[in-house]
DNA sequence: CTGTTAGCGCATTCAC
DNA sequence: GTGAATGCGCTAACAG
């Protein structure tokens, strides 16, 4: 069983206070001898505080929730990464939890969070989420007084601490490249339409065709789920469009499309250019390594972490927000059309 | 701030524990309308129980520990994603630890774990683990009590929980369908060798070779370290070894073949044929996509989390091992050499 | 039917 | 220098 105060206590025949006392180093004057003894008791009898104790009386637990939709994303898990290595440096521990983009399961786990006592949160929302859905689960943690900062997914109303990145820029970037490439018909397979880093790709889409004098047309745009099945799913409406390339508005996206591709024996990007989103590590060892729209996730983790624990060392809420830019990574899925 | 059972008590006038009874649905004489009244209290002030004091008190926490060795491998993000998910249906959570593949830090996560009073622990250990460092791991957690399964690596001398695959099988596999296209040159790029799965597929890759009459030569294998960069640094002695084949000994250490074959001008299968191990969800759309052998990720994460909580659900120590069978996979990194 | 009492393991205030 | 008392928020015997 394991050792209590109590234990060391009994042990060394001091009291539970006095044991207390040395055990944390608290400035009191114990002589040596007694800090030796009690010391050496602590030793032998392997004795470990209790966190959950602790965490009761101090009300603190040294622990980050981290709510993802979806680990098995490289996405995520590499954002994950980043959190942990910086919780890790800060002797925090963080709790995973997975939502399988289900906003539903956002609200259970901020629950949770809370009743555990998390620290702070670290609030990746469900690809599912509206305004209102992201509205509640902001107020479901204000009002239990919890710090939290978004990450990736956001809406601009929020008002909230947030670290992501300038995804109009993005979604121009990666157009502005294609138009530079030629294409003139460049479909785009979007994520859900309700998303605002969603609805600002596709603003940076609609830029730069009305900068490159292309009419917008809506008949080319398709609205998937962000992974790879709908990317798949978006193929054979790809081939109806006659379009020369293709923005997918994320890698996982583009993967599916790949796979479909291969499979009808349509070649990438002699049949028609991609552009993915997001330089998941995979893309560049593909077929035709993909040309993409780096996102710097794991800094991206890295900052939340830092924001939330530097609000909460403070006793603050964390209020800042950090928008990175993003970065088109030029490799063979997209080529020249004339 | 938030509510306590006394600020109800207190409200409603009746006592803590009265309130505790109804709220937790105790079986007692409790008339119906004190119930509503104190059940719209607890509504009202929006009170939720405090999982650290119940845990305390109940010394159960409802929470499992995950112990892995590299997140952002999506062959470990699967498996917590299988054991997440049966988490969650049994109303328990995960705290995910990510060692980065250094033993030091199993020992510290196991510390910070038990310290906080998780009910059982799933453990992936580091890849530098000898056996003596999971030897030290298995202690640490039964001098503390700790229920515990072991997932993916292991160790037979260690006699605990287990769930894992068959790696010797494998290993043959793997070698077996290499020499069924006509290869007797056949590299192998292993992982580390002090670790009991990476002996087990070498022992199947000298079985198939034996039963092939060919004979094994030890210069034809490399010692990696089952990531990408490994796979990558190997390639130049791989052209050297002037082999037709090579068995990597898991898809990570592959891909880092195709980035630098990709480099190097070779082409995969045409100059030369690779099997993977693992079968994670990307080898399927490589450039070639890659042959490899297959482990159930997800179902070890769901089978080792129902052991692990119906050990826990007994009160008792796991004790079940499961070794799953691997699965050849073909598809076109691999082909006939005449 | 409901309240009193005790205790989980620890930190902390205040006496002695 | 050290210890008794108190409380964190909750559950669980045991009375009444």
């Amino acid at each position: 069983m394991k050792a209590t105060l109590k234990d060391i206590a009994a042990d060394t025949g001091f009291s539970v206070t006095t044991v207390s006392l040395v055990l944390n180093n608290k400035p009191s004057k114990i002589p040596e001898g007694t800090k030796q003894i009690i010391l050496e008791a602590a030793q032998r009898l392997g004795y470990r505080p209790n966190q959950l104790a602790v965490s009761l009386v101090k009300k603190r637990t040294d622990t980050l929730g981290l709510i993802v939709s979806d680990v098995s994303n490289p996405f995520f898990s590499t954002l994950a990464k980043g959190v942990e290595d910086i919780c890790r440096e800060n002797g925090c521990n963080m709790i995973l939890c997975n939502t399988n983009n289900m906003h539903k399961c956002d609200l259970n786990y901020i629950n949770m969070l809370v009743d555990k006592g998390v620290d702070g949160i670290i609030y990746g929302m469900a690809g599912d989420s509206t305004l209102k859905n992201a509205i509640d689960s902001c107020n479901l943690m204000k009002e239990q007084d919890m710090s939290f900062v978004i990450i990736d997914r956001y809406f601009k109303k929020l008002h909230t601490s947030y670290i992501g990145v300038d995804h109009l820029m993005g979604g121009y970037y990666a157009t502005k490249h294609l138009i530079e490439m030629g294409h003139k018909k460049i479909a785009c397979i979007t994520g859900p339409l309700h998303l605002d880093d969603v609805l600002e790709r596709l603003k940076g889409y609609k830029k730069a065709l009305k900068e490159a004098g292309i009419k917008y047309d809506s008949k080319l745009v398709f609205e998937g789920r962000y992974n790879m099945e709908s990317g798949a799913a978006a193929f054979p409406w790809l081939m109806k469009t006659k379009c020369t390339a293709v923005f997918a508005f994320n890698d996982m996206t583009a993967y599916g499309l790949y796979i479909e591709a291969k499979k009808n024996g349509v070649s990438i990007p002699k049949d028609f250019s991609v552009v993915g989103y997001d330089d998941i590590y995979f893309s560049k060892i593909l077929e035709a390594p993909l040309t993409t729209i780096k996102q710097p996730v794991y800094e991206m983790g890295v900052k939340a972490t830092e924001i939330l624990i530097e609000a909460i060392k403070n006793k603050k809420r964390p209020e800042e927000q950090f928008v990175y830019q993003p970065e088109l990574i030029v490799r063979s899925s997209t080529r020249k059309f004339e």
